[in-house]
This record gives C-alpha cells, sequence and structure tokens, in this order.
DNA sequence: TTTCATGCAAAATGTTTGCACACGA
DNA sequence: TCGTGTGCAAACATTTTGCATGAAA
C-alpha cells in the first residue's frame, strides 16, 4: 500500500561545493565563515534552530568565531540555495537538511519535542490532486502529524517538559 | 474518488455557551472581554492573528476595551476549549475556528498569502496509517500546501507583497 | 469578600537592521 | 581596489509576565 521509509538522494556536488555555486551565480563571495557555517550544518543530518547551530559552531569552532547575525544571515541564504528547508515549529524556525535528502514529513512528538521523518507518495498524490482541484501551482507543503512517541507514551505520565529539540 | 469539500458540522452549543462550560470546569469566570472576544471571533469565519483581532475588537466594540495581553491571554484559552485551532505561519500564530468547524487543512499562496480550506478523508488514513506505522499516538496534524493561487497566476508577475492576510 | 481577571509596563524571545570595519576576489 | 560580508549594538515584532487594581461569583 504505501512506502514510509526514507532513502539518501545522490546528488554530484558536496553541499559546500553546491553553495559556492550558488553564491558565485550571485556575485556572492566564499567566506571562513560560510564555509564553517555549512561545514556544521552538514556534518550531521538533524533538525536545529538558529540558537542550537550557534552553539554548535560555538563548540567546534570555538565561541565567537561566528556572529549570531551572521546565522541567520546565512540560513536564509542556505534556504534560498535549496540547501536546507524551514519549518515554523511552536513560534521559531527550525531547519534541515533539503540538499540530498528526499521530499519527506513529520511526526512531531507533544512530549518530548521529537522529530520523526517519514516518506509517503500517496500524500504527494492528494497534495496535487488538491492542488488541480483549486488551481493551484503547487510549489510544496508541509505534513507535521502530531502526536506522541512511544517512548513518550511508555512513560509514566509525567509533566510535560519545556521547549528543547533532538 | 476524494471530496475536498467542506460542510460545516452541527453543534448542540453556541461558541459562547460552549466557552462558558470551560470556564465552569476549570473554576475560571465569564468576564466582560471575555464576551466580547468570543462574540468577535465566532462573528466570522476567518482566519486571523492576535494583532487582526486586537483591531477587530477596536473597530467593534471600541478602543480599549480589550488590552493586548487580554486576547493573547484568551488566544490560549479558546485553544485549549476547542473553539480556536492554532498554526504558525511564517513566524506569527494565526488562529481559525475549530468548533462547529470540521477538521481540514490548507492551501497557502505564497504570494498573496490567502489560505483557502479543503478537506480529505483520504490524508486522514495516511496520517493514521503512518502513525501506526511508527507507533505514535497521533492526536491530530496540520497540512499546508505552498503555492500561488489562480488570481496571483494570472495576474502578470508582480513584486511578491510584504505579509497581509485574508 | 474572596478569588480570579485585567491593564499597565516591562521583560522575554526570536529575528532583523544600520553602520563602520574587515576581507575575498 | 572594490564591493561584499561581518560583528556590534540597537531595533523590531511578537508574545509573555509581575504586580496593583478591578470585577465576578
Amino acid at each position: 500500500m504505501s512506502d514510509f521509509s526514507l532513502e539518501s538522494v545522490d546528488v554530484a556536488l558536496s553541499p559546500l561545493a553546491r553553495f559556492e555555486e550558488f553564491l558565485q551565480s550571485r556575485g556572492k563571495r566564499m567566506t571562513q565563515q560560510r564555509r564553517l557555517i555549512v561545514d556544521e550544518v552538514f556534518s550531521r543530518h538533524e533538525h536545529f534552530d538558529a540558537d542550537e547551530l550557534l552553539e554548535m559552531l560555538a563548540q567546534t569552532s570555538g565561541r565567537g568565531k561566528v556572529s549570531r547575525p551572521t546565522v541567520y544571515r546565512m540560513l536564509g541564504e542556505l534556504v534560498d540555495a535549496g540547501l536546507l528547508r524551514k519549518m515554523d515549529l511552536g513560534g521559531r524556525a527550525v531547519y534541515e537538511h533539503d540538499y540530498g535528502y528526499p521530499q519527506h514529513d513529520h511526526l512531531h512528538c507533544q512530549k518530548c519535542n521529537k522529530l520523526v521523518e517519514f516518506h509517503s507518495e500517496e500524500l504527494k498524490k492528494i497534495r496535487d490532486a488538491v492542488g488541480r482541484e483549486h488551481r493551484f501551482r503547487v510549489n510544496g507543503h508541509r505534513l507535521i502529524i502530531t502526536g506522541i512517541c512511544p517512548e513518550c507514551s511508555k512513560a509514566r505520565k509525567r509533566r510535560s517538559r519545556p521547549l528543547d529539540l533532538v
């Protein structure tokens, strides 16, 4: 019936190379900070927000190597370049890999805030059918299924915790 | 194959009555401001944010009848009471009727920011199948299909406008 | 007459911007 | 060098909070 698994997608260029291409096409420059950020962002496949990225950078490259405004500016550029996808979750922006990663959606645990990815070909069909029905030119979609993950279900009811992403 | 239309749902109590019930169940009180807000919110079926509600209140009930913090507090309560649904869209919270309104999702026009509702029974099936697959206890979901609405498609390319919800 | 709700002002977030200096091409 | 990028500090936008006052029940 359906296939909810996620494979990765082959890409010709590394994220960094792809980003350099993007920069060139816009007459922008590769810098020390941009390199650090791209490396950091693609060093692991996880969801993160601006604060977390800043913290990761601090740990890997040293405090103050990249400033907060630069991180925010870069996140926007990485989204424009097609390397990252952005989503709004509970009032803040959360990012994940887009380049080299297949289309997918998320299960969101309301207790521990974990995000689990899944893929559904059927969903895409529905999406396109709905788009056609309303004569929208569809560019994409975002589906978040909210609920309680198995781990949190098991744990005897405890107080819900403040936001902290995995 | 699918049915993307939206009917309304019969409910026994008016939103106000339903909210009073909710308040009582929590030992809270019905006040002048809460009444004004519930009336305003359910006076038309549209998506709105805190600022817009505040503005609507100012026009209907007079400036300063309800303060900004009260509006924010009430929005939270209305969500808790099941009268409103909240969604994050472009960094701010947008609300819509939940009580007396069937489950649905949205098409979002990236040009004019219009939100169009649709319903899909199939989507719910996928959602539940995915939940089962990952052993999530599913509580709900949020799907936003992004694209360009027919009106904006027709209009010869113009500069994208700043945010302004319908 | 006892809570609970409100308004005010201030604070807390999360994100963006102006500008002088630093740096990549 | 020339123009772009960066960091800093400040501005912003949105939402939340502490606290004294006001109003339901």
